[in-house]
DNA sequence: AATGAATGAGCGTTCATTCAT
DNA sequence: AATGAATGAACGCTCATTCAT
């Protein structure tokens, strides 16, 4: 059992650092040019041990974007999840919403995600469900506000697609010249949008 | 003279040969992945006819990637240049905005250049110029409907760079599911935007 | 003592699985292509366990080669050793010599030995012992039938070598075409050599 | 045209020196162990270069195979085709015949192929390809003596193909242990195979 | 202008072997 | 006795780039 555990522990330890490093290693050079020797070194290891922990760079690639698009999943939640009064709170929640996107280095490591899944299948179909499931998530959250609780699921969905359309292409923007990219004024419009689908209703 | 010219044109049919085939094959597997001999081929040369026109691989991406945004700067501004009344005819100009972007394989090719300017900074100096190049011709397009002609430019330049950022968001979401990005709602964004603007003023 | 009993039978145990697992694996992929990780799973244990019996891959296959080939002589030689009368004992014999070959994935494995003999020194060396232990029995075989009894053992040794370098031949020739290679035939040959080495007598 | 034949001239050279080297490479160390590595240095060029003419190692294996079987059987044709008495010249043909595979290192590269067809599928098609080919080859060179004239083709195939097996094995115990394989032998077992053939009518 | 032979560095992956547990 | 984490050398293969023709 001790011995058990003793292995657990260090396959977990060397398992975290391989994931934390091709985070790293994938962010600054991108997926093709990100070698698994690059990744090994910087976890502190060699390429034998990757092969240890993954069985080819496109699963690790994969694990990663579970593991990253799922995390930001539960972070954005927990932003959003005690907006109770609508406008103020809300500009609140979408602030740290793009707050969060630019810690961690996200925007590279995020667009490289996207990028690959246009082109590679399988990553691809792992992309469409996270991106599904943050949908339903944004989508929770507008059902929790006063105005929309009475709206229709699959109208409620397409806000929240829009919502994170536009965040995107803040975030997209930001990334290639974050000094024209204004996130008081993509607040507003989200904010607007909201208010106009209010009314809409 | 005439032979001078014969080789020429010789030589400007093979650049853009080259150029049409790089289009094609870096949307088709990005920039790692393609190959000079892919492209080489996919024009109808060999690998040594490619290095009589660019001295290597960035210096080809770098290229393509200013003769693409160009015209597609172009291409947008043919668009929008005659948009004189504005809900309506904008109505129609975005739409058909948002329609370029789908032909040609635009958007695989567009987020490799996004993609690789966040990386490489020769590249992020190029894409920065066209990117406000953009923003200028969306604020020159503004600047001619009625209700903004009085406007600041630092005002419409803002309002041009949201402009860009959503659809941007709207394309790349298009681009992870078709199914859930809808044309007529971020067109819809858009107008809105604009109205809001005007009466701000 | 007891408990050192214990641990002799599981070692014991864990080496015949190791070798039996072996065979199979070098048979089913040859001596290369098997893998220590292949042999051990396929075995029931891990790569750790085969390095407490076996101090590298050669010296495995040395010792594989060994017991293989001395069991298939003490199987041989059962086969053989109650033939007394001559023509149709002998057919029968040698028929059972040919149908035991074809039993458990023999051949690969066989000629796997011989491939490799021809490489490697040490392992030509063992190969040659085995080889020549075989004439031996085949020469003590053929000493115990009356047209032999009074021959020296330098002319049966020929002889015996003649059968076993036919038998080789005919079973590489069925393992590469089986639908070629006519058991009846060969047996014939050995008969008809047998009796012409008689009357030659 | 000029160009092009020095171009031409070049490559068939090259490709030349890659092909015996890998013959004496495949013959060291067999199929696994020999690296395109070694087969390119030992032909004086790199890595890159082999695979301007072989598209994998085992594209070389097969076209190595096919050329030298085929060269085998032209060869061994060339020693039959003026063998028209009988018993004493056929001694001289099956003389030479063994002779030749002595030569060249052929056993080791032999076996190989013998021995990767085994598990290669593409390769054991090839295998048998070749192998029905040199049956017909002793064949043909059977049905020129007059004692077989008359013979059906499937009859005198038989007899091929039991030579060829005689031989293999001959040759088999040759490279195992040269001290135990007597050339006369088995040129008497074969010359008696076709006597008593022949009589067998 | 165009070709294509040649290079050399690099990459993803495998695997025999070691050793702490 | 058995495990399994870790290594490091190798291997098959690719590709941007150079250069003689």
């Amino acid at each position: 059992m001790e011995k058990r555990n003793k292995h657990q522990i260090k396959r977990e330890l060397s398992f975290e650092k391989l994931m934390e490093a091709s985070l790293k290693i994938f962010a600054e050079k991108g997926y093709d040019k990100a070698s698994i020797d690059d990744i090994a070194k910087e976890a502190g290891y060699t390429k034998g041990t990757f092969y240890l922990h993954f069985s080819s760079k496109e699963e690790l690639f994969l694990k990663l974007m579970d593991n990253r698009l799922e995390s930001f999943k539960r972070q954005y939640f927990e932003v959003f999840s005690y907006v109770e009064d609508i406008e103020e709170s809300l500009r609140r929640g979408v602030a740290l919403f793009i707050e969060l996107t630019k810690k961690d280095n996200w925007a590279p490591i995020y667009f490289e995600f996207c990028v690959n899944s246009m082109r590679n299948p399988v990553i691809k179909k792992q992309m469409i469900v996270h991106y599904h499931s943050w949908i339903d998530m944004v989508t929770s959250v507008l059902k929790q506000l006063d105005p929309f609780k009475e709206c229709e699921d699959t109208q409620l969905k397409e806000l929240a697609a829009l919502i994170i359309a536009i965040i995107d292409g803040y975030h997209l923007q930001y990334s290639i010249d974050p000094s024209i990219a204004d996130q008081n004024r993509i607040i507003q419009v989200i904010i607007q949008l909201l208010s106009s689908f209010k009314s809409g209703i």
